[in-house]
DNA sequence: AGCACGCCGACT
DNA sequence: GTCGGCGTGCTC
């Protein structure tokens, strides 16, 4: 026989074990193919474990190889594409084969895998317990560890590891499936008298009533009788097995978002929608990978014409993929489109369980859907002829994942869309740096719409220079202008949105008189204010003077630091002072200044429900409150016909983030702010508050000049050096022992040195800084040092950031390191 | 990650 | 004298 061996790759191995794993199969284990998963003995205790197969071999070599048990799972064995899927995603973010293929299978909704221990033939038994155990897997046939010690005990483990090791019993797998819905039938087993006069139903009243509730309905459903009788699963299953009842099983799949009926309203595009339509088709029609930027100003109706696309592709009998970036924020695009495409949508929330979560991946696999809607992990969507995958709002970080696979959606989508010669279509009014570059480059075609669709009108913007406020002695979050234009509304009994920006909150310090902000010499970026101490402010506190001089201010990207200044480096002012408020402190204020006010304080907090958040909007839809006041959850595109006033507390908290994106964050958030006030047929106005009333980044979006916003910001990411014209590589050290932790990753950089002098990588080319201590040095025991790399990611570059993590990964396991290329925030 | 093997402290 | 701590190193 040839092709007796195959290749795995273990699911559940950390990263610097990660490597590929030879077995026989033995004609036991029945047809074995490449994708397939497969239960294999693992390890010296064999225990049994969940690999992928991603080769057939010809036996090779004299070394014994293990057995493998058998294929499991069957219905999700990995397809050709999704293997080469797998492949990129571990080799492009450097993560486990593992961890990649958990993020393309909905795996943890259905894979159990259970050891299930047998006696074996003929084993003598060496003492009494040995033989008490034995005796136990007779009569329990393939029992759980856990069975095993509820009968025996907790000291049957010792014992259960002597008969495995000497060959008296053995251990096989046993592949539970979890989160199948199965619709559930009852009927009765037989005669319902006959089955009444059973000792069964004698012993409970509650069994004789389910009987004669069948006798009289027939086969009914298992809710039917929860309802009834309060009929628990385990007595049902209890029934069935002493042989009352029968029970009829079929695949039911659950559908969360209940259909909504189709949406028939017509389509009328614009005319430069509809060229964009035409443009968009003509490049899907082509049948070859290609890649697009839809680029439109807020409110020249993309959605229209993304819909077009999607229609054109569906019309080809190709699945599209449609990428939101949190489908909580955008309730209103979810429903829309669902609503478009009626049944043939799935969604994929953040929120499903994970049966829902597995029900919607079957649906799309089986070819059930044509669409499917979702957020980041949604790109894995497996269709079989996939035709387009669109990202919404592509700009948005959470497109970017922060957990491993540290995957960016835009990077899968692409590769996706080029294995299937399919079109990547990136919408945005504010584009990414990174993404307009390309289109600027050709490498995405870029589709203009700049007119505003309908009679939508932009606000007016108001720069609100709260340097003024402070000269005058005003010292309240709200500036004078804006508590003019509050006024104004609650009088005429209009609503307003005020934002927060609290992400990102970081302490950095700046100066009141004039608003200078200390900046890193070398990245441009603001210095963070650390502290020397145990001490940490939390977010509603400003830094006390004494601490202040503590402490010290650092750059995120190179590790600068320096003292904190005694004074304004710019107008010689001593009174510099540390930013960062919160939604609370807002809301406090807002009482205070207007207790007649209805607020609502929307963010994180006060969103917790399940759909606390929608809530939330209806309330002040239904006109529940005067002002709303949150975080970025508040920016996102819902229409308020009643709201005339937007206000932003404090812009410089998104200028002066820790980030190199700071410009373009706050472009993107000053722009969709603006954006929400201009939506109806009253005028709206806009209030910005800054200390920075002439920054070239405030001017440019009140003016929604993205194209001079686009052409200084792409200028000083090429003086400095960031994305696009390099990779930024985060490597993570964490360790409750700081002298280790220190050792380890000054090791790890020199390491690093050294290696970037041998071959293979003498090409590569890379500028390293730290290792520094991270935002928070200190978080939960551990304390934190990072490198920060700049370099290309490409192969050569990712194998050797791969060798030196596996190797370090091995060689010790105090210090824990964690590795991003590109991550959405430092 | 899990698990075995291996070399130093407080207990029957 | 042994049980057991978790350091080190391997898993086809």
């Amino acid at each position: 026989m040839n092709q007796e061996v195959c290749r795995v790759r273990l699911i559940d191995l950390p990263f610097h074990a990660d490597k590929p794993f030879d077995y026989f199969i033995p004609p036991s284990a029945g047809r074995v193919r490449i994708g397939d998963l497969v239960a294999v003995p693992f390890g010296g205790g064999n225990r049994t474990s969940l690999a992928l197969v991603t080769e057939l071999r010809e036996p090779e070599g004299e070394r014994p190889l293990k057995p493998i048990h058998g294929a499991v799972y069957p219905e999700y064995a990995l397809d050709e594409s999704t293997m080469g899927l797998v492949r990129f995603l571990s080799e492009q973010t450097l993560c486990s084969y593992g961890e990649a293929v958990k993020a393309v299978l909905p795996l943890s909704a259905f894979v159990h895998l259970q050891d299930a221990y047998y006696p074996c033939e003929g084993a003598v038994p060496e003492t009494d317990f040995q033989t008490a155990l034995l005796e136990f897997l007779k009569t329990h046939p393939g029992a759980s560890e856990a069975q095993i010690f509820r009968g025996l005990g907790e000291r049957a483990a010792q014992t259960l590891k002597e008969l495995l090791r000497t060959g008296k019993a053995e251990r096989r797998m046993s592949a539970q499936e979890h989160g199948r819905k199965m619709r559930e039938e009852v009927s009765l087993t037989g005669d319902a008298d006959g089955l009444l006069a059973s000792p069964a139903c004698k012993r409970s009243k509650k069994r004789a009533a389910v009987v004669s509730f069948l006798a009289e309905h027939g086969e009914v459903g298992f809710e039917r009788l929860k309802e009834e009788y309060a009929l628990t699963r385990a007595q049902l299953l209890t029934m069935e097995e002493l042989g009352l009842l029968r029970v009829r099983r079929t695949d039911v799949y659950r559908k969360p978002y209940a259909a909504v009926l189709p949406d028939e309203r017509a389509l009328t595009l614009s005319e430069e929608q509809r060229a964009a339509k035409d443009t968009l088709c003509a490049m899907s029609d082509t049948g070859k990978a290609c890649a697009a930027l839809l680029y439109g100003v807020t409110g020249s109706g993309k959605t229209h014409v993304i819909r077009a696309v999607m229609d054109h592709v569906i019309a080809q009998g190709k699945g599209v993929i449609l990428l939101v970036p949190e489908i909580s924020l955008t309730p209103q695009t979810v429903q829309l489109f669902s609503s478009w495409f009626g049944d043939r949508v799935a969604v994929i929330h953040s929120a499903l369980s994970a049966g829902e979560r597995f029900d919607a991946w079957r649906r799309i696999r089986a070819g059930e859907v044509d669409v499917c809607i979702g957020t980041r992990s949604a790109v894995f969507a497996p269709f079989a002829n996939l035709g387009l995958i669109v990202l919404d709002e592509e700009q948005e970080h959470t497109y970017k994942s922060d957990q491993n696979p540290k995957y960016h959606a835009r990077d899968v989508a692409r590769y996706r869309c080029a294995k299937s010669d399919a079109l990547m279509l990136l919408a945005s009014a504010t584009p990414s740096v990174e993404s307009f570059y390309k289109a600027q480059n050709g490498k995405y075609q870029l589709v203009r719409l700049s007119s505003r669709y309908g009679q939508a009108t932009l606000p007016e913007t108001i720069m609100a220079d709260l340097r003024a406020d402070v000269q005058a002695g005003n010292l309240s979050i709200l500036g004078s202008r804006l508590q003019k234009e509050l006024e104004q509304n609650l009088q005429a009994g209009e609503q307003s949105i005020l934002f927060v920006n609290r992400r990102g909150y970081h302490n950095y310090l700046s100066c009141n008189q004039c608003g200078a902000v200390k900046r890193c010499p070398h990245c441009s970026v603001s210095l963070t204010y650390h502290t020397r101490g145990r001490y940490r402010a939390r977010e509603d506190e400003s830094v006390p003077a004494a601490h202040a001089r503590n402490g010290y201010l650092t750059c995120h990207y190179c590790g600068y630091r320096e003292r904190v200044p005694e004074q304004c480096p710019e107008c010689g002012n001593t009174r510099m002072q540390f930013f960062g408020f919160g939604t609370q402190m807002a809301e406090n204020s807002l009482q205070d200044a207007y207790p007649e006010a209805r607020v609502l304080r929307m963010d994180a907090d006060t969103t917790q429900g399940k759909f606390a958040y929608e809530q939330m909007l209806d309330r002040f839809r239904a006109s529940e409150g005067d002002i709303l006041l949150g975080t970025q959850m508040v920016t996102k595109g819902h229409d308020f016909p009643n709201v005339t006033l937007v206000g932003v507390l404090s812009a410089d908290a998104s200028l002066y983030l820790d980030d190199y994106r700071a410009n373009e964050r706050t472009f993107s958030l000053i722009t969709q702010v603006i954006g929400r006030a201009g939506r109806a047929a009253k005028a709206g106005r806009a209030v910005i508050q800054t200390y920075s009333p002439d920054h070239a980044v405030l001017r440019l979006a009140a003016a929604q000049d993205y194209d001079g916003f686009y052409r200084d910001e792409i200028a000083m990411r090429r003086a400095l050096v960031f994305p696009p014209f390099c990779d930024i590589v985060l490597f993570s050290f964490s360790c409750a022992f700081e002298p280790e932790l220190l050792r380890i990753s000054t090791l790890f950089a020199t390491t690093m040195q050294k290696l970037l002098e041998s071959e293979p990588y003498k090409q590569v080319r890379l500028q390293a800084f730290g290792p520094f201590e991270a935002p928070i040095y200190k978080k939960q025991d551990q304390y934190r040092l990072r490198l920060v790399v700049k370099c290309k990611s490409g192969p050569l570059t990712r194998s050797m950031f791969a060798e030196l993590l596996q190797k370090f990964g091995r060689e010790q396991k105090k210090v824990s390191i964690q590795v991003d290329i590109n991550p959405s925030n430092l």
